[in-house]
Order: structure tokens, then C-alpha cells, then sequence
DNA sequence: CATGAATGAGGTTTCATTCAT
DNA sequence: TATGAATGAAACCTCATTCAT
């Protein structure tokens, strides 16, 4: 939770403040949103004066597009960095909700943030994590189904729209994630549901 | 609150100016978000004066909320009598997504609205909507999934949570939809992608 | 507490609306103040719609007005007439503060809003009570303290002033009463306290 | 809130602009009363801008709370001072009302919103009052009505309720103040009806 | 006379942002 | 860089008053 790049001695690289007031704002925006959030709370959170926000963010809006760059990359290159340690396809679905998953129960504050704001009201914020998303698209596509397919695992299904579905079957399951960072079903259940949805030949 | 009176067709001719803050609302909460939008804006484009919305609603969130309520049970009612009228489950699931989108291309504006509330950061919101949408879940179950399983047309599938998941899924795709009510996928794709994760056995 | 005049045959005369606003007014200017009871408040209360309070009186200030005049002036002449009807003078005083908490218990409410308005911050109805409440003072000079001191019953003090001060000391004593019309201090050494200021010579 | 530093002569020079907003308060609190007033008007008054206020109180309430606490305070404190200082009970008596008026007469509005709200309709600034009032009974019972007793100069009177009974016609009093802080009244006058009242054995 | 929906000015309060220290 | 008092626009909501029915 607090700066956790450090150098090879040990030394904490600087910015400490920057990440204050990015861990304080996902607290504070993840309980209130975006809107009702104050940044006087955010900075009383994060044991800063009001002024400082604004000696590393221009404005709130910039705060948290930050936020959103920070919490999405991570949560991206979480996923593909599993994904791509699997060589079998369904071992590669599988990683890709577990993953995603424990990323999720890990940063349960962050991941609040998120999702709240993947499908909100607030058009810019929805743009770029929409960008932010969509090299799992590829990802999904090329590590997942069409090896999958070339390998006869999976029926032959249109790839590109097929990993939109899955992009977005996975984030709305995220949305249903609560304050403890629990999903509300099944991982196998979960996993299950999208092989058949790919038409998997389980062999188990 | 006052008597509704009808005239000879049977609409309802009192009450004009509580429907057209209705229809004005969910303009400007389509596109500003529920926090942004302001009073004042609403009662604008209604041409009723700051004043008269609270005649008719305790407070901004009750008029969002009586919103909810209307857009979401005329869509879940929509849905509803649209699958009931089919006896084969499969194309009791077509209906499932036709007969939603539909309503969602002849209400885009009203849809936004539910949908960016659905995932937002507001609580009650959120909660309401749950409740209202609940209704979906047994009827996935007991008129697509039982069926389905009984006549051997799907796999055995654990039927409450394949019916979250079926419902999350529909939701997710429904955030998709752009100002203009388009969904950016094929709806046959959309369909076969839920058939297959029941592990339907076409007959086509 | 409804219409107490009533004409040879028991028929309620007129305007039994207005009295009934009267009422209804004095209920909730006694519980809220002048300030925060609003119009919509007192028709509810008297039963009677919205408009309707502005065909009797001109402004939500006028019927303050008509309120307040019409306890005052009940209120002095309930005193009076009790004071005339002695002729001993410090049976006179004693008259004065019986009489005058007999009619605050009796009508706790009116009294209420009378004492709140006397020495309120809205300046037309202090004025307006401090005349209404004048005619009190010629009778204090001319019924009691001329005729004690005439008869050696009492010192010699400056009349005007005197009976001055008797009356502010009866209004302070008026703002003490809660909300049941009870005085918080016994009668007795009330009338004690103001006898010996006269200097009465008590023969008893 | 924040620490008062104190220039060479002691006087306060942090916080002047909450004294600023205290001062500009009592000025229009005395004008229009306490809903009247708007915050905007007295902001304007203290040259400061709309928001300043709520840096210092919570809302418009807790300022009038704070200023009543101010004035009452004082005022209390000035009277049991003068009072203190004299040790003839009747000497006493003068004293409570000549340091009592002197004191409304140099500060003429500050009291007339004290006068104001002390008997006015808003129930928790009137009991705040009551009970910062409250001290001034005991200073009357134990260095005015019992050494007066003992000393055979005033009559046996029942020293609680007599207490009661100066304070309430001392308060009276004050409400009479005209914007100009004077008292239509003789304070001589004042004293001798009180004196009397007492039952007091003057020897002049 | 009675009704009550509509009006719209005005009130209190919030809060992102600035800037002198 | 850090501070936090000050700013002032803008938000939500209230309510006395009007007027067509």
C-alpha cells in the first residue's frame, strides 16, 4: 500500500507523495465516487494540505485519470504476464480469471475504482480505460482462441467478437466484486461457462 | 399523487407534467450523469420552472430513483412477456437478447441511464436496480435453463449461478451500447455465444 | 378554540374559514416562529387549501398581523375587565398577574406566539404589540397606583414610570411560560414582589 | 482552531478574520433577526467572501451560537465583576444595573441580539441563553438577597425566586433598549423600584 | 370563494482551485 | 515543495405568492 519500488539499497524512490495521494484517492473515490469524493478528503487522507494535490495533478479530473492509468496497467500486465506463462489454451481461460481474480482480491480498494468507473457516467474516464482494456483483446485473441482452435480444442468461432464477449463477460463479473474484494461465484463455475462458450473439448 | 384521469383512448391526460420531467430527466442523466446533471437543467428542458420538480419528487435522487424504477421494470416487463411467448429454450434465449436490445434501441437514452447506473458509484442506485432486475434470474432459470436441461437440449448446468452469469453477461453487453442505442456485436454471435456455454445441441 | 360567537339561534357567525386559519396559525407560529412556518403548513393544519389563506388575508405578514392584534387586544381586555371588577388596589394587582396567567394557561398557544413576537427581532409586530399593550399602562396609573397612593396604601413613586416597569416585569414574567402555560414561579410571591415595590402596606 | 499568537500588548493578531465574521454578524443579526439575515450579507459586511464563513462554523446556526456564547458571556462576566467589587448590598443592586446598562449602551448591538433571542421563537439559542443567564442567580441569592437578609436590610423574602423574579425584570428591561443602546427608563428609578421590591430600609 | 400546480427569487452550503507565505 | 485560508461559482432546495379552473 505504501511506495513499494525501491532502489537496490533499499531506498524508497522519491514521488512518496504522489503515491499518498494516489493510494489515498483510490480509498476515497472507491468509497464515495468520483464526484462526491472531496479532494480536501483525499488529501486529509493521504496527511497532506489541500495545495499539494495540485503540485503533482492539474486538477481532480487528472488525479484520477492517473489513478485509472496506474490501477489498469497493472491489472493488465498482471493478467497477461499469467496468461502468457500457460501454454494451453485452457489452461490460458483459466489463468485469465484467476488472475484477474486475485489481482482483484489483492487490490480490492483499486479494483473498486475500476469497475465503478469502466461503465460510469463520466465519458473521458470510460474512453481511457476502454483503451487501457483493449490489448486483452488481442491478447485473448492470439494466446487464446486461435491457438485454441488451430489445436481443435475450441469449435471455430468468429475470434474477434468472441474476446470482446469474454473482455466483457470478465468485467461485468469484476463489477459484481464487493467492499472485500469477494466475486459472488464460482471460479470453476465461472471458467466452465466460458469453455463451453468456446466450445471446449474437456478432457479431464 | 392526484387522480389520473383518461380520456377516450384510454392515455392518461393528467399528470402530462410529471411524465415530461421523467422524459427530461433521463435526457440530461444520459448525458451528464446523475451527478452532474443539475436541477436546473432538468426542469429546463422540461419548460417547467426550478421549483415544480418538487412537486412532484422529494429530491433530485428520489427523481432518479422513480426513473429507475420505470425504466428498469418496463424493460424487465418487456423481456418478460417477450421470452414467455416462445416454448423452445433456445429461442427462448434469442428472445432473451433480441427482445432486450430492442427495447434498448427504442429507449437508447433512458437505457444509458440504467446502465451507467447499474456499475456506478452510487449505492442506492445500484441496490434498487438489483432488486428490480432480480425478477430475471428465476425466470432464466425456470423458463430457459429447467427446460432446457429437461429436454436434454443444454448440458446439466449448475442453474443459479449460469443464470447470474447469463444475466451479468446480457448487462455487460448492454453497457456496450452507444448514444445512438447500438450494440457493437452481432446478435446472432452474442446468441450462439450463450448457447454454446449452455452447451446447447443445435438442430439447424 | 373553534368560532365562540354564535348568534340568538346557535348559528356559527361567518367567516368560520378565517377563524379557523387564526387558529391554525397560532399552532404553528407557536411551534416554529414567525420565520420557519411556512404558508403550506398552516392551510394543512386548518384544512384548507393553499389559496385559500390569501382571500382573507393579504400576505403571509398580514395574518401575523390579524393574529397577533386580535390575542393582544383579547389578552388586554380579559385584564382589565378582571382589574375593574376590584376596587381595592391591591386586590387590583393581585387581579392583574391572576387574571393575566388565568388567560396564558387558558391559551397557551396564542400566548406563545404573543411573547415570542413581543421582544422578537421582526420590528412591525413588536410595534405593533408594544400599542396594542399601551392602554395598559393609563390603567396600571389611573386603577391602581393614584388610587394605593391616595389612599396611603402605597409610596409615593413616579407613576408613569412605575406602571411601566410593572408591565415589563409582567411581560418578562409572560416569556417564562412553557409550552403547557405553566409560570415557573409561584403567584403569591409574584404579587408579593411587586406590592412591595409599590411599598404597599400589607394588612393581613 | 489554530493557535492565537498574541502581539507585545497581548492583543490577539491571529484570527481577525473570525473576529471580523463575529463582528460583522452581530450587525446584521441586529437588523433583521436571525432568519432574515443571510449569510451573503454578512459576508459582504466583513469584506470577506461567501465561503470564509463556513472556514469558521459549521453553518449559519453554530455562528449566531457562537456570538451568543460571546456576548452572553461578556456580558455575564462585566456584571459579576462590578457587582463583586461593592460589598453594600445595595450598592449592589445599583451596581447590577448600572454595570449591566452601561454595558448595553457600549455595546448596542451586540445586545440587542442577545435581547432578541433570549425571548424569540429559535429553541436552542434561547436555552443556550438560559444557561449561560443562569450563574447570575446565585451571584443575586448569596451577594445581594442573603448578606442583605442578614444585615436586616432588605425583608425576609424567599431568595430563589426573588432572585428570579430581578433577573427576569432586569431582562425586561433590557429588551426595551432602542438601537442606540439607551434605556427609556430612569436608572435611579430602576434601582428604587428593585430596592423596594426588596423590601430595602433606605437610609439617604 | 376554493383549489393546488406552477413560479422563480433567494437561501444555505459545498468545493475545486489559487496564491501568499 | 508544502501549506491552508480565501475565493466565488454553482448546487439543491424552500416557499410566499399567483392564477386558471
Amino acid at each position: 500500500m505504501s511506495p513499494r519500488f525501491k532502489d537496490d539499497e533499499g531506498r524508497q524512490i522519491k514521488n512518496k507523495t504522489r503515491e499518498r495521494l494516489l493510494t489515498a484517492a483510490a480509498e476515497i473515490f472507491a468509497q464515495d465516487g468520483y464526484e462526491k469524493a472531496s479532494v480536501d478528503m483525499i488529501t486529509t487522507n493521504a496527511g497532506v494540505s489541500t495545495g499539494t494535490v495540485y503540485n503533482y495533478f492539474a486538477s481532480k479530473a487528472e488525479l484520477m485519470m492517473a489513478l485509472l492509468e496506474e490501477i489498469g496497467k497493472a491489472h493488465c500486465e498482471y493478467i497477461s504476464e499469467r496468461v502468457s506463462q500457460q501454454t494451453d489454451p485452457i489452461a490460458r481461460v483459466e489463468q485469465l480469471f484467476t488472475a484477474g481474480f486475485e489481482y482483484v482480491q489483492d487490490h480490492p480498494t483499486r479494483s473498486r475504482v475500476l469497475f465503478a468507473n469502466m461503465q460510469g457516467p463520466i465519458t473521458p474516464f470510460k474512453e481511457r480505460l476502454s483503451e487501457i482494456y483493449q490489448p486483452l483483446v488481442p491478447l485473448i485473441i492470439e494466446e487464446i482462441i486461435i491457438p485454441g482452435m488451430e489445436q481443435k480444442i475450441f469449435d471455430q468461432v468468429p475470434p474477434v467478437s468472441t474476446a470482446t464477449m469474454i473482455l466483457t463477460f470478465y468485467l461485468g463479473i469484476g463489477s459484481l466484486v464487493g467492499e472485500d474484494g469477494r466475486v459472488p461465484l464460482d471460479m470453476n463455475e465461472i471458467v466452465s461457462f466460458v469453455l463451453r462458450a468456446l466450445g471446449a473439448k474437456l478432457r479431464k
